[in-house]
DNA sequence: AAATGAAAATTGGTCTGACAATATTATAAC
DNA sequence: GTTATAATATTGTCAGACCAATTTTCATTT
């Protein structure tokens, strides 16, 4: 007997969902003022809120004080809220998402490579010559590697894929973790990188998921070192 | 200029995170009353509520009408509202689905072979019976399919990597797909099952994945024929 | 003493009206 | 035309009231 009640709030908060679907708004987009809506669905200003406030939480909506409601912006990004509740919650260990990650890298090799799309590997390469200049010369390597790999998660074709992807990334992001990396394995890193693009632009799946898996030990080893301290 | 006005709301739903986690409810514990909330807090009514139902749009109370507040068990169930949302919204492919159950089920095989985390073979075998006892009698086919896979993804030592991998079950329940297996392909999935286990006991990756890309098979070759012809 | 059931108290749901804080728009001054 | 200022519109917060659902209390019955 899981019957939801439906108080009013629920129902109206499905009436602007459709709303917004049907009128096929698009984010940023500016939605009716609270006064509008009490008016059209008949129902106090309480329950109007209260339904908003809700969309609000949930990502769909975004409220500008004194400036009205708008269609939010972000796809996936108010589930970054639930992640931090979610690991400050439960006891989320970090090796548990270096090894999710690891699994989506590698299938994002395999997709890209089984599915045969068209991929601009000269891209990529240029990507990683600007990793190597950040190495040598002390810029935002972290910045690179991160489009490096954003790249190879886009280039599966897979939207949905992606924005998982994006997701476990954020989720990542709240874990603080110090990993020293020096010049030698950095560069190190960047030859792998290449050594990844050359293998999938010869449709070497095998190769380019072992140096994916290469490519990982480092972080394995010093999660492994963290957790034996521990 | 990304500052946040911190609005009253937005303040008491800190706090009451951080009275969740500083006295270390759980799931399905009793929380405060809106009353007792209004008078520790110093705030009206309305602020305590429209807090609270932000809370419980994203799955971290549940509120009982008469019957109190309470800590939301859901892990990240609360995000199937906002993956609806976005499923609604942004035009996903069931094909990228597919790819990603793919991903996750390869990962998994992966994950379970390299960590060599130890496995109830028995138990997979057992399910799988259960599986083929099913299709022989026309029983529930579907929750022993389920049950295996989860099982298999459960075996990782991976709790968020099975969070994650329910997540996406749960999107990709919101695909109605209509695919008509005869006794035949069901069988089929049974060796198959048993072929992925016994070569995740043989610690063959390899034959693992190869078997279970088998799996997929059936399903994307229907997929591709619906993308044919639409 | 235990079980039943009605009454009372508690708790969340909705409504109304008011005023404050913020953003937008209109107006006036230059 | 631009800028500064005032007026307006919109969201934020508050208070009080009543309704609906649930829980608790307690008298009644067995």
């Amino acid at each position: 007997m899981e019957i939801q009640k439906t108080s009013l709030v629920n129902i109206v908060i499905e009436r602007i969902k459709n709303s917004i679907l049907e009128n096929k708004l698009k984010p940023n987009d500016k939605f009716l003022t609270e006064k509008e809506l009490t008016e059209q669905l008949k129902v106090s200003r309480t329950v109007v809120r209260e339904a908003l406030i809700s969309l609000q939480a949930v990502g769909i909506l975004k409220i500008k004080p004194g400036g009205g409601i708008y269609i939010a912006d972000t796809k996936l990004g108010t589930i970054n809220s639930i992640l931090k509740h979610h690991y400050e919650t439960y006891g989320v260990k970090i090796r548990e998402l270096i090894e999710i990650r690891k699994v989506i890298e590698l299938g994002a090799l395999r997709l890209i490579i089984e599915k045969q799309v068209p991929l601009d590997i000269q891209q990529l390469k240029e990507i990683n010559e600007s990793y190597l200049q950040a190495i040598t010369t002390n810029g935002d390597t972290k910045k690179f590697d991160r489009i490096f790999h954003q790249s190879l998660i886009k280039a599966t074709d897979n939207d949905t894929f992606y924005d998982f992807s994006e997701i476990i990334h954020q989720y990542f992001a709240l874990v603080r973790i110090d990993l020293t990396e020096n010049q030698d394995s950095l560069i190190e890193s960047y030859k792998q990188h290449n050594e990844i693009v050359d293998a999938i632009k010869d449709n070497d799946l095998l190769h380019a998921q072992k140096t994916m898996t290469a490519h990982f030990e480092p972080i394995f080893t010093f999660i492994k070192k963290m957790e034996e301290e521990s």
